[in-house]
DNA sequence: AAAATAGTGTCTTTTAGACAATATGCG
DNA sequence: CGCATATTGTCTAAAAGACACTATTTT
């Protein structure tokens, strides 16, 4: 903390930022939350939300205060922890910036509306980062792949995944998020050489770009709409094999404090079905023994 | 990344800083490096070691300069990873500070030399923080349990205990090394509250500020003396049972590109004993399954 | 030989996983 | 009923753990 032969005045001051990686599950596809700039640098680019930190508050109520701000997403966000600070001295061709990143989980998120409001049409598909078809703003692709990672190996230990879940819900779609999140996730953790050059990915690099509208926007923000977002949704990768359900079932209930029963039921869906037993989020923070993927970790 | 609303011109600059937190085990107890201030605020306290980062260099780069100059340690450092960024709005009353952390391990460390240079009597064992004895100046407490909490962790999973030894080390070396972190870290990760208020430490509060010299410093340099220290290493908590020597040898060799076999055997300690293979970090980065403590977590 | 440490064998218990069987809703 | 999903049962394979035994050195 100090240094014995400067005088700390002496240095440039540096500007410090906050962005948010804002993870959600929307129509079992593991989403992020990006804003389009309109300003520059970048100008029209994707981009993670985020901003300055204002002198009187910390770094979490800079990050909260700007995602509210950017996204009017609020009480939706019902985890929130520091990823890391990345400070490379070229990151930001104005000056000197440092941005400490932060990361969450939506959950009870609306469904993209088509053409109505913009805003919910900024939960973009992890898929789409994947494959390169998104290039964002500064180091953001950076610091999304980071927090893709953490979150991958983060569920495996923690009870987070019942965050992407509403305040009460079923094993089964508890299971879904670890599936979707699992299945979304798998070629960030395999091999590191991802999402560096685009390579063809027909159903949405080429539809989007057709139907934008003219303008400073290179990508156009109604391109996820929910129309277009099917396409996407359907061709999952083969390296992940889903979860038992019976072996979640009595692996997740063995668990002490993981999940509380309401004593209540669903109803089941419009296709049928026994109903499920309604459970929320009990008071444990390790999950130990911890539930692992299934194909992309073999033993050995 | 942005603010549409303010001219990042009108915010006050920050000062941004790194701080570190070096592990290393030396006489079979786990310490973390530590100097004496000598300016203010704070001078004359125990703290991280750091300082501020300098215009054009990246942050890994400031905690690796700062660590050499404060401390001549280079590339005694076999891991250096970033733990987290600290900002509170008071967290220094000179003005708006923003810290980098990292924390590391580093191997090789020769022993205290008892009263010659007072650089080697830096490293601090856990011991002395968790007991309360010893408060660093800002925030450098919380940074140094959130440390020890992620080494905890992350050596159950990682092969990042090998860093802890040299270059070439036997099987017995390394299940020494996880034994120590485990032992010391135990109480951290337990219970979370440790090291609060301080509680009575007869050995080190009685004999080390009796022998100080006079002068601002309100904690004697030399009160980690290799004798002093002894003392604190004999009693150690009863939590945690030693892995098992035959078990942890096939654990360790079963996992693949964890270790590599020199083919060398080492010399047998006065005490004798058969010689054991001697073998280097592999390039394994995940370990998998991964390594866990005994005692302090039982299954259910 | 005795002590000390390295390394192997073996047995028991626990856990993980595949997959069958049953339960309970809906149209 | 027949379908769909939830939940429980059962069997098998793999892993974890306790602990005895063998191997190789020093004194």
């Amino acid at each position: 903390m100090t240094d014995s032969t400067h005088n700390p005045s002496d240095y440039p001051p540096f500007w410090v930022t906050v962005d948010l990686v804002v993870f959600s599950i929307i129509n079992k596809s593991l989403r992020i939350l990006l804003i389009q700039r309109d300003q520059t640098p970048f100008l029209g680019k994707w981009a993670l939300p985020g901003g300055f930190v204002l002198p009187h508050e910390n770094l979490e109520q800079a990050a909260r205060r700007e995602l509210a701000e950017e996204t009017s997403i609020g009480k939706e966000v019902g985890h929130l922890e520091q990823l890391g600070t990345y400070g490379e001295p070229d990151r930001d061709p104005r000056q000197r910036v440092v941005t400490v990143a932060y990361w969450g989980i939506a959950h009870d998120l609306p469904e993209p509306q088509g053409g109505g409001d913009a805003r919910y049409a900024e939960h973009v598909p992890v898929a789409e980062i994947a494959s390169g078809n998104i290039r964002l703003a500064f180091d953001h692709n950076k610091i999304l792949t980071d927090a893709i990672k953490r979150l991958h190996h983060k569920i495996s230990y923690t009870p987070l995944a019942t965050r992407f879940c509403a305040n009460e819900f079923t094993i089964s779609e508890l299971r879904s998020a670890y599936d979707t999140i699992w299945q979304d996730t798998s070629q960030f953790t395999e091999n590191q050489t991802v999402a560096q050059e685009p390579f063809e990915k027909p159903q949405l690099s080429l539809a989007a770009p057709q139907s934008a509208p003219p303008g400073k926007l290179d990508f156009p923000i109604h391109a996820f709409k929910q129309s277009d977002l099917k396409l996407v949704d359907q061709p999952k990768e083969l390296t992940y094999t889903k979860l038992d359900s019976g072996n979640f079932q009595r692996s997740v209930l063995q668990v002490v404090d993981f999940l509380k029963d309401t004593g209540k039921k669903s109803s089941p869906s419009k296709s049928g079905g026994r109903p499920a037993t309604l459970y929320q989020r009990g008071d444990l923070t390790e999950l130990n023994p911890p539930i692992h993927p299934k194909n992309p970790k073999p033993k050995k």
